[in-house]
RNA sequence: GAUCCCGUAGCUCAGUCGGUAGAGCACUUGACUUUUAAUCAAGGAGUCAUGGGUUCGAGUCCCAUCGGGAUCACCA
């Protein structure tokens, strides 16, 4: 233990030795908090000079120490509460309450109070002479001792901050300190929270019925990606952590329900980065009777609604980075071959597998030789387009090969009806007119089957009780998902998935 | 998984050419009855991430390991 730890314990053992108790066990009735006094405290001054206190004369308030400042019989802190901070006041006499001999406030205040301790405090709202909103504290009780020191962190009048506490990997370990000593971060995880609250309020005004689907699943389907894999007992079989759920909301649309949506998170056994985390938020949504047309239309008003719900002012703009993003539709639509060909001057739907190799080759973008035209295509799109879509953009009509859950074009050969909606250069949503033919769905997968053999590990497997479901007769419906983690980064102008998650995924300490 | 950078007091960081450790805040003791990055005086606090190596001598140079960050690959 360090020399601050220890001195702390022996406090704690002082202040019981002295008959108080450290976590007293019984309620403190909180009757304010930190902001709207400081925000709402009113007084008036009479034709004497004298201030009369118009409002907040008699409150309760609990928090954290977070600063204090000893002036001889007086004495000024920091409280700091779920709402912000606020100065309180004590003098020696009112603490002590007359009696001389208290140890009140030279010990219990002065020398037993630590910086994180928890403390409820009774008195009145008042402007000091330099002008803080302050209370004025009558009585004080300890509420919980913090037996280990937090980082100090200051900031002077100008707002420059002192002694940051900025390390990324002591910051995700702790988070409990990063939202004690820099609480302006808390803000991004409300924002998430509203978020995520105005998605559900919209989905169900939209009349789609919230579900759960498994997160132990037998056949790891309805995306690409390496799953985690752990066994059931009394099974006795392998079972995976669902990398999606796209083909269980379907069996529900096959089941009769006209919408379905679930808002929960996914796994995956990947790399992990700024933008990734194993276990991370989707929404995903299907509609029956609806194409990915609609889609586009939903979506707009959804991300609108969003952004007016986050800016207080009701703003449909969001600054990230760089960029001022308008969430008000409607939004760009453009093709993928479009999009290609505006940005390469690259005609791809012309264009051979040899001719996609070879731009490849000479705009040093990487390929395998077990890439087909799609994945090609994929590639360039990649590397060339994607980055310059800053602005809500629907890339719309992708060839058949890279999407096998997704209807074909109602008129373009060879590609299907699907969307990616980009913001800010990157993917947040992914949706089609999803593919209800069941013959046509059986193919698919075996085309899949044929680039697995061919060594495309991102191929998906087959899973027959989703071919039967589809053969019971799936309506034609829309779906779409929505990567959460990534609208919250957009939406609160992060770059790091880590600073949108409370606790991301660290390698153990040692 | 690959490459590069980083790891020194509770926190933020200095540490020169290799000569056994420094600052600010925090902490301790004292002063101060309206301070606010409070101030003033004095003081304590370190297995320099871990383990090896080179050297008379390593925070500093070399190797390995652990942890973090960035870039890349994979993915959302």
């Amino acid at each position: 233990m360090t020399e601050q730890e220890l001195l702390r314990r022996e406090s704690l053992q002082k202040l019981r030795e002295l008959g108080i108790d450290p976590y007293p066990a019984e309620m403190f009735e909180v009757t304010a908090h930190a902001a709207d006094i400081v925000q709402n405290y009113r007084e008036e001054v009479l034709e004497d000079g004298t201030k009369n206190r118009l409002n907040y004369t008699s409150v309760a308030l609990a928090g954290r120490i977070m600063a204090t400042r000893e002036a001889g019989k007086a004495m000024f802190m920091n409280l700091q509460d779920s709402s912000g901070r606020i100065q309180l006041y004590m003098r020696r006499e009112e603490i002590n309450g007359g009696d001389e001999n208290s140890p009140m406030f030279d010990t219990v205040v002065k020398k037993l109070l630590d910086l994180g301790d928890y403390v409820g405090v009774k008195g009145f709202a008042f402007r000091t002479k330099t002008g803080e909103v302050s209370v004025h504290v009558q009585e004080f009780k300890f509420l919980s001792k913090s037996l280990r020191p937090l980082p100090v962190v200051k900031k002077d009048n100008e707002g420059h901050i002192y002694d940051a506490f900025t390390d990324p990997e002591l910051r995700y370990r702790m988070r409990y300190v990063d939202l004690t000593v820099n609480p302006e971060f808390r803000e991004i995880f409300i924002k998430r929270t509203k978020m995520i609250k105005t998605i559900r309020a919209f989905l169900d005004e939209l009349g789609l019925l919230e579900v759960e689907t498994p997160i132990l699943q037998p056949i790891h389907g309805g995306a690409a990606a390496r799953p985690f894999k752990t066994h059931h007992n009394a099974l006795d079989m392998p079972i995976y952590m669902r990398i999606a759920n796209e083909l269980y909301l379907k069996r529900l649309i096959v089941a009769g329900f006209d919408g379905v949506y679930e808002l929960s998170k996914m796994f995956r056994n990947e790399g992990m980065d700024r933008t990734h985390n194993p276990e991370f938020s989707m929404l995903e949504f299907y509609v029956a009777y609806k194409d990915y047309y609609w889609l586009m239309d939903v979506t707009e008003q959804m991300f609108e609604r969003i952004a007016r719900a986050l800016n207080s002012d009701g703003s449909t703009k969001v600054t990230v980075g760089e960029h001022e993003i308008e969430f008000a539709g409607p939004y760009k639509r453009l093709t993928m071959f479009d999009a290609i060909q505006q940005f390469t001057g690259l005609n791809v739907e012309t264009a051979d597998e040899a001719e996609l190799r070879n731009y490849c080759r000479q705009h040093h973008i990487e390929i395998d030789a077990t890439m087909g035209k799609a994945k090609l295509i994929d590639e360039i799109f990649g590397e060339k387009v994607e980055g310059n879509l800053i602005q809500p953009t629907f890339l719309i009509d992708y060839p058949v090969e890279m999407s096998p859950l997704t209807k074909k074009h109602r008129s373009k050969p060879g590609l299907v009806e699907r969307f990616e909606l980009f913001v800010n250069g990157k993917e947040v949503g992914n949706a089609y007119s999803e593919l209800n033919d069941p013959i046509d769905q059986r193919e698919r997968f075996e085309d899949q089957l044929r680039l697995a053999a061919r060594g495309d590990e991102e191929a998906m497997a087959m899973d027959e009780d989703f071919l039967r479901a589809l053969e019971y007769g799936m309506p034609p419906t829309a779906g779409i998902g929505f990567g959460i983690d990534r609208l919250a980064m957009l939406f609160t102008n992060q770059t790091s998935i880590q600073e949108v998650l409370f606790f991301p995924q660290m390698r153990p300490e040692v």
